[in-house]
RNA sequence: GGUCCCUUCGUCUAGCGGUCUAGGACACUGCCCUUUCACGGCGGCAACACGGGUUCGAGUCCCGUAGGGAUCACCA
């Protein structure tokens, strides 16, 4: 089917028009490789989306995905994504908690058309700063009467909702403190009420919210509250506020999380009373959290650890963290944010790459996406219905494929900071930033993520842990491997020229003198140089390690040993 | 509890009535390659929640049941 076919009953701020196969400059989609097996015919044109974060001082992942499907659908449409800040919640150090949230975004390279820092036609975009808007809507509602002032004490309404709950009824306000007249409003505030504004909603008949996702969604009116819009002072509400802002901003497409479906109807009642078209909703299925089905979130992550893969990953990060000094105290570093990625060095479109998948597929064959494919290949028509769960082993396989993917030079560049912060290369170096770029070629795809470098201490610095296991099976249980790792350290003492040719040259001699295989003597020898069981090619390690050490770790271990 | 949503391998998913003895990916695992560790190649394990319909035929349509989830603020 496909995503003509799936709207129902078209409820749109813009037109609806037919593209043809280009994208939304004209160039043909064949040109993009496995694209033009795709070619999505229909778009909309133009769709503005929002995504609409409250300052709370980090990005979550499940919120990232949101925000992803937003920013495709604008981009590849040729509209607008928007950047709007809910903070209508008493603006306590906005600036501080947003900031981060911009540097994600800026870190994933989701750029936005308009919102802060880049301002735009249609600002403010901090809804603490549209305070007249929002007067002027709960006005407009207060006259037509699709809302009333209500003078209900909040106790007094717990102990209904209480009511109705015991005898396992819907709560129904009965409006018994609704005020709609002046008299009314002063006998009640004379009592010493506060009045607030409420959403006068239908009692009977249903709202029928037309899907992208969900398809049909009814939803007796009677069912729904009279929500609150306002508060005393004046100051409007979230939902209040959202529909007000989405009209204003014109936005087409209102993409978000599914825990929002049970929002929607009031939403579409405030829309509909104040006369605005209904934007298209698509609400996405949430996150999970890791093998379960319950929604993904930050503050369970004790439970989380308790998943292997989720643990390894938490644990990755941390080893990295301690090695690069990174402060893993803050509570942002957490597998479920995204900082906690860029701080050890993933690839954000590695991460959009499987957090697209979360949810959406193409065809169940094709995963790996450039970014211009992930543009031009979404459509909300294939996104599923039930929620996704996050997989950390499923997003580090995507890292270290893209990042095996990358150029030496690149990866250099992205692992640097790494090393500079361990403390193993000086920038502006040109020495130590050579050893870097040697050991990140011979590394190859041993590096999953620039923070890997961790492991490869031993090629920076004097200092070296000997594993213990390895140390017991490749020096100590062998029967020659301390004698022939004397007889090669005096040999390899004569070698001048320590590159990765020379040095394998002189090992193979000595192989060759003492009759042996290469198999006998070089686990005794990584071991001893490397301290480390594995690792990339043993004379690439050996020419990094350089002469100097490569001899003295010999020594003390046969130190060690004896 | 009310309302709404969801249900294919452990996980992400393909599947739009016959081509499904259910395909791909991650994970796990066997073998091969190999100086280690990886990579790679070739295999393996593993799923249509259950019950009724409709139909010549159902993973695919309908209805129930069960299970899971979201949401029920003068938060966003």
């Amino acid at each position: 089917m496909s995503y003509w076919q799936n709207v129902r009953k078209p409820q749109r701020a813009c037109p609806r028009i037919r593209l043809g196969f280009e994208d939304s400059v004209g160039r043909p989609v064949q040109s993009l490789g496995i694209a033009s097996a795709f070619p999505q015919a229909v778009r909309y044109l133009m769709i503005r989306t929002r995504f609409a974060p409250s300052p709370t001082g980090y990005l979550h992942i499940g919120g990232v995905r949101t925000a992803l499907f937003n920013w495709i659908l604008a981009r590849q449409s040729g509209g607008q994504f928007i950047l709007r800040i809910d903070d209508t919640d008493a603006g306590r150090n906005v600036e501080a908690a947003l900031q981060p949230i911009l540097d994600g975004f800026r870190w994933l390279g989701m750029d936005w058309d308009e919102g802060p820092e880049v301002g735009g036609a249609h600002g403010p975009y901090f809804q603490s700063q549209r305070g007249e808007l929002y007067a002027d809507a709960i006005a407009k509602l207060l006259a037509s009467g699709h809302a009333y002032r209500d003078f209900a004490k909040p106790e007094e309404l717990q102990a209904l909702r209480e009511a109705a709950r015991e005898s396992g009824q819907a709560f129904v306000y009965d409006r018994q403190w609704m005020a709609e007249d002046d008299a009314t409003i002063e006998k009640y505030e004379a009592e010493g009420r506060e009045g607030v504004v409420r959403l006068k909603m239908p009692r009977e008949g249903q709202c029928v919210i037309n899907d992208l996702i969900r398809g049909e969604v009814v939803v007796e009116w009677a069912s729904e509250q009279d929500h609150v819009i306002a508060r005393a002072d004046g100051s409007p509400l979230y939902h209040l506020a959202s529909v007000v802002d989405d009209h204003a901003f014109g936005i087409t497409h209102v993409v978000r999380a599914a825990e929002h479906l049970p929002n929607t109807p009031r939403q579409v009642f405030i829309a509909q009373s104040l006369g605005y078209p209904l934007p298209t909703y698509a609400h996405l299925p949430y996150v999970a959290e890791p093998g379960g089905t319950a929604k993904l979130s930050k503050r369970k992550l004790d439970k989380y650890l308790k998943n292997r893969d989720f643990a390894n990953l938490m644990a990755r990060g941390k080893a990295i963290a301690e090695r690069c000094s990174l402060t893993t105290e803050d509570d942002t570093f957490n597998p479920v944010l995204v900082d906690f990625y860029r701080e050890i060095g993933f690839l954000p479109d590695a991460l959009l790459n499987y957090l697209m998948l979360l949810g959406w597929s193409l065809d169940g064959e094709h995963e790996k996406f450039t970014r211009e494919e992930m543009i031009k290949l979404f459509t909300l028509d294939r996104v599923n219905k039930a929620p996704a769960s996050f997989d950390p082993a499923k997003l580090t396989s995507f890292q270290a494929d893209a990042f095996a993917g990358l150029p030496d030079d690149q990866r250099t560049e992205l692992v640097k900071p790494f090393a500079i912060a361990a403390g193993w290369v000086e920038s502006g170096d040109a020495a130590s930033e050579q050893r870097l770029a040697d050991v990140v070629a011979a590394a190859g795809d041993r590096l999953k993520m620039a923070g890997d470098i961790i492991d490869f201490d031993y090629c920076f610095v004097d200092d070296y842990q000997i594993n213990d296991k390895a140390y017991q099976k490749r020096i100590v249980k062998p029967a020659k491997a301390v004698e022939l790792l004397a007889k090669l350290r005096d040999h390899l003492s004569a070698c001048d020229d320590f590159s990765a040719a020379a040095v394998e040259k002189f090992v193979n001699d000595f192989c060759e003198q003492e009759s042996i295989g290469l198999g006998e003597i070089i686990h005794a020898l990584r071991v001893a140089t490397t301290g480390a069981a594995g690792g990339f090619g043993m004379f690439d390690t050996l020419a990094v390690v350089g002469k100097e050490r490569t001899l003295s770790r010999i020594d003390q271990t046969l130190a060690k040993v004896s």
